[in-house]
DNA sequence: TATGAGATCCGCT
DNA sequence: GCGGATCTCATAA
């Protein structure tokens, strides 16, 4: 089945007004599906915490182009996250997805995450990425026409807004998104200041 | 259950 | 060379 024909249009607008009607939305990439239960809004330049915060690079330029395409980073050493680009094309803005529900492949999202509650499965940005088994090699994906795509649903009828998670700057914009009630969503965690790794000059890592 | 620190690689300066 | 839109494990209460 081809994605909703209105994929477009939902992803019209401002990002923190496309996200919250990203919930309940459905991602899929081959057996697996996850039901949305958690977006992040990022802006364009303008947005110190988005990655499009000091230009265009080669990085970020997926989320300069049409919207309904994928963005996948890589972060932290061992991490890919995934976000939909919204927004016009030359509007670097997108939509993070941050948390969901696996409502299918449920046996192959489990081989992925051995040990994992089927809570956690897609609990968190980077879990969400390794259930679906979305790489960075995924970036660039076109959400309609791609291996990977986004299924529109019936947005809740209600939801909640906090302060996104995890970042330096602009932490007071409370662009993150979530709906109330559900068991896949995240509880907030400040930005931490992370200790540089200690290495001893000259000395012997062995001992 | 809550809190703290380590792991680990890519992109930008 | 440094910082990062995170996750996991270990320890304490």
């Amino acid at each position: 089945m081809s994605a909703s024909p209105d994929l477009g249009e939902l992803l019209r607008g401002p990002a923190e007004e496309v996200a919250p009607r990203l919930l309940n939305a459905v991602v899929r990439h081959g057996d697996v599906a996850v039901r949305l239960t958690e977006v992040e809004a990022y802006a364009g330049p303008a947005d110190p915490g988005s990655h499009a915060f000091r230009g265009r690079t080669a990085r970020n330029e997926v989320m300069f182009g049409p919207p309904g395409h994928l963005y996948c980073y890589f972060t932290y050493g061992m991490h890919v996250c995934a976000n939909v680009v919204t927004g016009p094309e030359g509007t670097a803005s997108a939509v993070l997805l941050r948390a969901g529900e696996v409502v299918d492949g449920l046996e192959v999202a489990r081989s992925r995450r051995p040990g994992s509650s089927d809570r956690d499965l897609a609990r968190g940005p980077a879990r969400l990425c390794r259930a679906l088994g979305i790489e960075l090699s995924h970036g660039g994906t076109d959400l309609r026409t791609g291996e990977i795509t986004l299924e529109v649903g019936t947005p809740p009828a209600r939801w909640e807004a906090g302060p996104r998670v995890g970042l330096r700057g602009a932490p007071d914009r409370p662009w993150r998104f979530w709906t109330p009630g559900e068991r896949s969503v995240s509880a907030y965690r400040a930005a931490v200041t992370r200790v540089r790794r200690p290495r001893v000059d000259g000395a012997d890592p062995t001992t």
